[in-house]
RNA sequence: UGGGAUGUAGCUCAACGGUGAGAGCAAGUGCCUUAUACGCACGAGGUUGUUAGUUCGAGUCUAACCACCCCAACCA
């Protein structure tokens, strides 16, 4: 039980003996749920201007990992911030819960392939049924931990009543939209070249393709083939080419291909528009016949050896390894274009228009010849390319990866076969390779076949027997496997339901123009690049757990039905029922209207219930299509679907009330997953943008930089790490070292640096603070403050730091810039309060009664914690709610008998403190920063003299720079000398103390004036000094002549610079200069020993336990060096100690008293003892 | 290969086109300052990835290249 919990009797600030960031988590949290904090900092801002959020559902069928911690602090932070402002701040959790994911690890965890669903012939069948109830168990499998991470970390969201996305209020939502994309003409099926995996017979995702070790390096025989241009089009040619001399009717495009069992599917070639094309007469390297061939002129050298320029035509015979070649023509890509050329391999004629030259953006000279094979079904740029040329394809594969049985000769090739020679079992290849020995030997094709031939390697002994082949070669490239059959993937073209996007990329852009980005480069780049080029959205998933796409059509695809509710679907099924066509209706018992969560639980949407709905139209039965919808589309859909829109809530989305999100954040890896589906449906079906604000934040890494993975054995733990260094140190070194979107490099050396500097400052000045409240019995009282203006210096400078601190960190938050917020208050806790504030004013709270100096302090302090800790709230929630208790229980019940600031039992439900622009003194704060700078430079003269600081010193020096700087320092003289334990500040001039100057330009001002001159003044004024600084002290200017320009020197356009007193001590720094005098005299080394006597006196109070309050006898052993210093400086000794009685004594020994070195020369013994 | 980001001290990060590039950590030196040695102070540490350009002046702007990371692809 944290000690504040009873404070309220005693009126005492808690003090304790350690900070102990981890209980101070678990005790905080456990006070959140007693007294139910996060939903009383929602309801107590209950109609006031909601602050909407959305999160995004992460997956429970994955542990939560360190970097859920840093995106979730992200959110956090300006959650919690927001509420203070006053925003009511709802935070909906969200599972994540369809998907290949989920069905990977139950078909892991069940120790079953694809294969085995929904097939009785397997042996490990299982049904649709059950195989989703198992998927539906396995997302919540880690449910627990999640929660668990969420309450440890601090992160406020609602999870006890989650949107679930296989809920079917959360499906009918989906399927609303989709039934309003389908409504606006915007949803069509179509046909894509997708990755497929003939062995596995299914599609596969990205996902699944980039598991590791999918792509592997295969050598695959190559060819270069010779397409021959159509001998009607030769005629035409020439005519449009007039520089081109052909001295045959042979003219052939040549095509690099990878994958010649392709070829049989070519339709088009495809060139560069700009590309420059050269026509090469020369022979065919296979049969010797004469032919002109057309190619890139940068790979001419690629076909073509220099070697060979000279060769003679003339010698030329067949078989020759010299073949001359010259070239008889140029043409560029754009006037290629059109060319028809005949059928390579004529096994199938295509329908409508092909075998033309196109010209395609992706066309490049890098490999191949520069004129590109292509075979529409199987690439995605040669579909698409083709389709917009209007090209039509040959699909001569099917889906088992086998050719099509017209691709048949008879000797190379046979039809049906496999066109991967991995797709074949080891037997199956041995009766192929038979096969193939027999018809090959019998053709007089190859003598004696040794090894079985792949498809591709047949075709190219065929086009080279037909004098097509140009050159053959084995090439090593990385080809894409299919995870789970080891086997090649082939590129396949597949129908699939499509969202029209790439219509709609204009809208898509201009409304990401009203979304702030965090990074904008995030938005700009790699999103505003992404909706540019926006394809079609592919919505289609061939799996079984996920949403089924709500679309039932006939067999002859003449009727379709899109349903876009249960309500609509049950009244479908009802007519399906009347006509004949289905039996008994599975959503009977819904109840339309009814949205209770009992009446959505009498039906699932889910496979395969689904898919045995058979509705109807026109007579006709419909069929549902079998696809799945991508689960993108799932989180894209939950700013409605969360509210069960539009058939709950449709106010909160129509009227703008609940959408769109003003903030969302998510890893920068969601840019084209979440952030980009959630823009598409929100631009699609509302015209809107879904968020306004969007932050991207980074990766973590391991400390070397290097991604975290189990694998690697480099992950680290959230639980552990929250366990050891609190979720405060965990969240504040994540925000404050690394912008949110720069990745974080995760070193836990960081957080226990956080913990030292950062927190245990804080925890000590509190303690201080405390500490000496207590003893004088202070407790704050918020409506009798010493007014402002009548504190001390000290306190309104830390007031105006304190309040620019507000502003700036303020600032921060506005901007989505928690890193900034954080680093501003580590500097002030640090470098001003901890290091300036309080160790100055430290005698003010232990020295005499209380008075209003003193009480100023308190209240100073006070606030400088209270509002300190405030500000860090959203991101240190735990700390420094527990700190807040500390400062305010004591005085609750008055603050809320006086409904005063502090009367709210959480930090997190105060009001956040403005800035109070008036106690900001510009002035102030330069002042003071001229001291810490002054005192800073004199303790490197000391260090460096070695002086150390109890030795007091006489004087300081300091040159005036002018009226305003000796002003400034006049104000803060006291505190220098204090700090740096130093009698008097003198100023002096130059006439006094022979100041040597230097002279600097001002080459911001001097640079407008002088322009390309600048280097010559430079160089003359380096020369010429001390005249230039002597002038412009008597004037005020300084004429000068620069190739006859005239410049004019004014005292704006130079600094001049004190350097050094001769014969003294100094240091400077910028334009400041200091000198010390380092003379010690008797009376000050008797005041330092003095010193040195005090300070070995309070650590023997220290060590023997002594209370600050405790007043002592003090004996002191007598030698002859100490005899002065302490007869001269008696009171300041016994003052500073408490000590009522110091006796110089000659009988002490070791064993009553202890040994001390004064100094390095003197030592005695002391020994003190407490007085009643 | 394309798009984007980053590159500054050993490490993590700052630096409106303006004079000698700053902090913290680590390493170094010195200090137990009656809040804090889990602390404080003080020094040292740099060819700002490379090269060219714009400019009187470049860490900052432009271009190219190099390195590393993210995303997309791996395609003839």
């Amino acid at each position: 039980m944290p000690v504040w919990f009873n404070q309220n009797n005693m009126k005492k600030y808690p003090t304790y003996n350690h900070l102990n960031l981890s209980q101070i988590s678990k005790d905080i949290l456990k006070y959140w749920t007693e007294k139910d904090t996060f939903s009383k900092s929602i309801s107590t801002r209950e109609g006031k201007t909601p602050w909407v959020f959305y999160e995004g559902p992460p997956s429970a069928n994955g542990m939560p990992g360190i970097h859920h911690v840093m995106a979730r602090t992200i959110k956090d932070i300006f959650c919690r911030y927001k509420t203070l402002q006053g925003f009511q701040v709802k935070r909906k959790a969200g599972w994540d819960t369809h998907g290949l994911p989920i069905e990977l690890g139950v078909e892991k965890t069940l120790g079953i392939t694809k294969e085995d669903i929904g097939n009785p012939n397997s042996k490990k069948f299982i049904s649709v049924e059950d195989y989703n109830k198992a998927c539906r168990k396995e997302v919540m499998k880690y449910t627990d931990k999640w929660e668990d991470v969420t309450a440890k970390m601090g992160y406020w969201v609602d999870m006890s009543d989650p949107y679930i996305t296989y809920d079917n209020k959360y499906i009918e939502s989906v399927w609303w939209l989709l039934q309003n994309l389908s409504k606006k003409d915007l949803l069509y099926k179509g046909y894509t070249i997708q990755p497929y995996s003939p062995a596995a017979g299914t599609g596969l995702s990205s996902a699944e393709l980039n598991q590791p070790g999918c792509y592997r390096d295969v050598k695959d025989r190559t060819a270069t083939v010779q397409f021959k241009v159509s001998g009607e089009q030769l005629a035409d040619l020439k005519a449009k080419l007039p520089t081109v001399h052909l001295h045959t009717d042979d003219l052939y495009f040549l095509a690099w291909t990878t994958t010649p069992w392709t070829l049989p599917s070519n339709t088009a070639l495809a060139v560069g528009k700009d590309i420059e094309y050269v026509f090469v007469e020369s022979f065919n390297p296979f049969t010797g016949s004469p032919q002109t061939v057309i190619l890139a002129k940068d790979l001419l050298n690629k076909y073509f050896s220099e070697k060979h320029t000279d060769a003679k035509f003339e010698d030329y015979k067949a078989g020759d390894k010299i073949i001359p070649f010259k070239i008889t023509g140029h043409a560029k890509g754009s006037e290629l274009e059109s060319i028809r050329y005949e059928q390579l391999l004529p096994f199938v004629k295509p329908q409508g228009d092909a075998f033309r030259v196109i010209t395609g953006d992706f066309v490049t000279t890098t490999d191949g010849t520069g004129i590109v094979h292509i075979a529409p079904s199987f690439g995605a740029d040669d579909f698409r390319v083709a389709k917009q040329n209007g090209i039509d394809s040959l699909t001569l594969v099917d889906k088992r990866g086998r050719f099509a049985p017209e691709v048949k000769d008879g000797t190379f090739l046979y039809g049906e076969e496999y066109v991967k020679e991995a797709y074949h079992t080891d037997t199956e290849k041995q009766a192929e390779f038979e096969k193939q020995k027999q018809l090959l030997e019998a053709a007089g094709k190859i003598k004696e076949l040794k090894a079985y031939l792949s498809v591709d390697e047949r075709i190219v002994l065929k086009l080279q027997e037909e004098g097509k082949l140009f050159k053959k070669e084995t090439y090593e490239h990385s080809y894409p496997h299919c995870w789970r059959t080891d086997k090649p993937v082939l590129y396949y073209p597949m129908d699939s339901w499509f969202v029209k996007v790439a219509d709609n990329r204009r809208k898509l852009a201009e409304l990401n123009m009203q979304i702030n980005w965090k990074p904008e480069a995030t938005g700009t780049g790699r999103f505003g690049n992404w909706l540019d080029n926006a394809l079609d959205w592919n919505l289609s998933r061939s799996r079984f757990w996920g949403i089924p796409i709500p679309i039932w059509t006939s067999e002859d695809r003449s009727e379709q039905t899109v349903i876009g509710s249960a309500e609509e679907l049950k009244k479908e099924i009802d007519n399906a029922i009347a006509k004949g066509m289905m039996t008994e209706n599975p959503l009977g018992k819904f109840v339309p209207g009814d949205f209770s969560k009992e009446n959505y639980e009498t039906f699932d949407l889910h496979k395969p219930y689904a898919d045995s709905i058979y509705l109807e139209k026109n007579g006709k039965k419909l069929f549902r299509e079998p696809d799945l919808i991508d689960v993108w589309f799932d989180s894209g859909s939950m700013p409605y679907a969360q509210l069960h829109y539009p058939f709950e809530n449709k106010e909160l989305i129509d009227q703008k009330k609940y959408y769109p999100a003003d903030f969302i954040a998510e890893g920068v890896d969601q840019t084209r997953g979440w952030f980009y589906t959630l823009h598409v449906i929100g631009a699609l079906c509302f015209d809107s943008i879904a968020y306004k604000n969007v932050v991207s934040n980074g990766l973590v890494l391991d400390k070397n930089g290097n991604k975290m993975s189990k694998r690697l054995g480099n992950a680290v733990d959230p639980f552990e790490t929250i366990d050891k260094y609190g979720a405060d140190a965990t969240r504040w070194y994540m925000i404050a070292n690394a912008a949110p979107w720069d990745n974080l490099k995760f070193d836990v050396e960081g957080i226990a640096e956080v913990q030292r500097k950062l927190f245990g400052t804080l925890y000590n000045t509190y303690g201080f603070y405390a500490m000496y409240a207590n003893v004088d019995g202070f407790l704050v009282d918020e409506m009798n403050l010493v007014p402002v203006e009548e504190r001390p210096e000290l306190d309104r400078w830390i007031l105006s730091k304190l309040n620019s601190l507000v502003k700036d960190v303020t600032e921060q938050y506005e901007n989505f810039e928690p890193h900034k917020a954080a680093r501003d208050i580590e500097e002030f806790v640090d470098e001003h309060l901890s290091n300036w504030y309080v160790r100055l004013n430290r005698r003010r709270f232990w020295k005499g009664e209380m008075s209003a100096d003193k009480k100023a302090a308190y209240e100073t302090l006070h606030e400088c914690l209270m509002i300190v800790v405030q500000l860090m709230s959203p991101i240190a929630p735990f700390f420094s709610d527990w700190m807040y208790q500390n400062l305010t229980s004591p005085i609750r019940e008055e603050a809320i008998k006086n409904n005063t600031p502090l009367r709210f039992e959480s930090i997190h439900l105060t009001e956040l403190t403005k800035t109070r622009e008036h106690m900001i003194d510009p002035a102030l704060e330069q002042r003071m920063e001229l001291a810490q700078k002054i005192s800073s430079m004199i303790l490197s003269v000391r260090k460096k003299e070695k002086l150390n600081v109890r030795q007091p010193l006489q004087k300081i020096r300091i040159p005036i720079l002018d009226s305003e700087f000796r002003q400034h320092v006049e104000a803060v003289k006291d505190v220098i000398l204090a700090e740096v334990n130093v009698k008097e500040l003198e100023f002096v001039t130059e006439e006094e103390a022979h100041i040597v100057k230097n002279l600097k330009l001002n080459f911001k001002t001097l640079g407008k004036k002088c322009g390309k001159h600048m280097k010559t003044v430079q160089a003359y004024a380096n020369d010429h000094g001390p005249l230039i600084i002597s002038e412009i002290e008597k004037n005020g200017q300084f004429r000068m002549n620069v190739e006859g320009d005239e410049i004019l020197l004014e005292t704006e356009d130079v600094e001049i610079i004190p350097v050094d007193i001769p014969g003294w001590k100094v240091a400077n720094s910028g334009q400041i200069t200091v000198a010390l005098d380092v003379t010690i005299s008797n009376s000050l080394k008797d005041e330092g020993l003095a010193r040195e006597l005090v300070n070995r006196i309070q650590n023997m109070r220290k060590d023997s336990g002594l209370n600050v309050t405790d007043k002592i006898l003090v004996k002191i052993q007598q030698n002859d060096a100490l005899d002065t210093a302490i007869k001269n400086n008696l009171s300041y000794i016994c003052a500073e100690t408490l000590t009522d009685d110091l006796q110089v004594v000659q009988n002490l020994t070791s064993t009553t008293a202890s040994s001390v070195e004064v100094d390095d020369l003197v030592s005695t013994l002391i020994s003190i003892e407490k007085l009643n």
